[in-house]
RNA sequence: GGGUAGGUAGCGAAGUGGUCAAACGCAACAGACUGUAAAUCUGUCGGCUUCGGCCUUCGGAGGUUCGAUUCCUCCCCUGCCCA
């Protein structure tokens, strides 16, 4: 039923960052083997950013590699610590979520991760349902396992700490949270980023406060976002979304740095050992083809094999050849008037937020009207035939004059 | 509880009675360039504007003043030190 050890170390070593403790990770292989029993593989989930981009995909996909080999894959969304708020202390602002909220976020998440996962062996728990039932006295329990100065050796800890930023209590009870998950699932294994290492090894820990097998911790690298500096994140609008349109996805894919290629493929990608060795030597040469692959095996793998092409395509009509898009958005404007204003037809099609806006992009020459560009902030546009506006490089409007009579 | 330092535009950070819509850096946006939505360079970067200005902003609420981001009072939030 499962492979052989070795095959499955193969896999599983793909890509990885760090496994804790490997020989252990044999044993429990080994004795799922005997037994015929698939190991219970954990991955957390914050459910209150729904929204899955390549970050996620690479932890994602190293769970799906355990899928492949036999084993069970248990979502954990992290509805109860959501509901709570704020989990990381950076996002001051991070909203608490309601029960209801959290079960949408989470079948978002489903949805979004099974376009990765397989949905064969997978399970999706709801940690408010072990953690809301604990009492007060047994969180306490619970905190007394751990010290601070052993919560201080997680990095961030550290570093807000000695840079005098305020950490909340409630923060050092987060990984206590999360390893209670590890303990209610009684997980073999937990991947994570390497962010999550700590975490991870709390849950190690604690399990053996419970008398259980500890966790086998693995980590995966951190993907770089498409600014080629900060890891991918929403917040920091580096991110390529796994729902991302295919346009989008290619043309951002197109915008990482030649030196994020080669990561790209090895983490995000199905493609073979031995295809890597070509694409190495490829990103050397002609690094052009290399992520015009990477970008077409992205859309492939999220859209299909079509959508990757006509994306191509689309991508070299506007940016290389600097034509029109093929599908643009259309605008009904009801009026008799003869001409408007180029300036309040900016703002009333939305395609600036503010008059300020509209004017300062004029002035920058970032507006064209069938590809004339617009020099002048009084110019009035003339409301007869259908025409298409551009404003900066990648918004295209078509505006269609409705005459009421 | 005591002491002390702070809270300024999306973020970081200057300013300490008028010349402040507020230096500078980052991010963002536009233009040029490019294999690219990268890099680089240039410009813009609160809102409205008849382009002369006008209006709303510097933790919150009051007050002093012709005039406050700058001074005073109270409140809220945060760091550090002491207990």
């Amino acid at each position: 039923m499962f492979p052989s050890v070795n095959e499955q170390m193969d896999l599983i070593k793909r890509g990885v960052s760090e496994i804790i403790q490997e020989d252990s990770l044999v044993e429990k292989l080994e004795k799922s083997i005997k037994l015929n029993k698939p190991l219970t593989i954990k991955l957390g989930c914050d459910p209150s950013r729904p929204d899955l981009h390549l970050g996620h995909s690479v932890v994602l996909r190293k769970l799906r590699h355990f899928q492949d080999l036999g084993h069970e894959a248990v979502l954990i969304i992290g509805d109860f610590t959501g509901m709570i708020g704020d989990p990381s202390g950076k996002s001051k602002t991070r909203p608490s979520l309601t029960l209801e909220e959290t079960r949408k976020n989470g079948q978002t998440y489903f949805e979004q991760a099974t376009k990765i996962l397989s949905t064969k062996n997978i399970k999706m728990l709801y940690n408010s349902e072990w953690l809301s039932k604990m009492t007060f006295a047994e969180v306490i329990i619970l905190a007394s396992k751990y010290t601070v100065a052993r919560m201080l050796e997680r990095d961030d800890f550290e570093k807000r700490y000695r840079e005098g930023e305020p950490i909340s209590i409630h923060e050092f009870l987060y990984p206590l949270a999360q390893a209670m998950d590890s303990v209610a699932i009684k997980a073999d294994v937990e991947l994570g980023g390497t962010d999550q290492k700590f975490n991870l090894l709390v849950g190690r820990d604690i399990q053996r406060e419970f008398g259980q097998e500890p966790q086998i911790a693995i980590t995966m690298p951190i993907l770089t976002g498409i600014d080629g500096v900060e890891k991918m994140s929403k917040s920091l609008d580096n991110y390529i979304g796994i729902t991302d349109p295919p346009g989008e996805m290619y043309g951002k894919t197109l915008s990482i740095p030649d030196e994020l290629i080669y990561d790209y493929f090895l983490l995000t990608t199905d493609i073979s050992d031995s295809e890597l060795k070509f694409i190495k030597e490829e990103i050397r040469t002609k690094p052009r083809d290399a992520k015009r692959l990477l970008a077409r095996t992205l859309v492939k793998m999220y859209w299909s094999a079509e959508a990757a092409l006509q994306a191509e395509a689309e991508f070299d009509r506007l940016f290389v050849k600097k034509e029109l898009p093929e599908i643009i958005d259309e605008f009904i404007l009801n009026t008799n008037d003869k001409e408007i204003n180029i300036v309040n037809l900016l703002f009333d099609t939305k395609l600036v937020n503010s008059k300020s806006e509209a004017r300062r992009l004029i002035e920058q020459g970032g507006v064209s009207i069938d590809g004339n560009r617009i020099n002048d902030v009084n110019e009035n546009v003339p409301l007869e035939d259908t025409f298409v506006i551009k404003v900066g490089k990648r918004k295209f409007l078509k505006i269609v004059i409705q005459k009421n009579k």
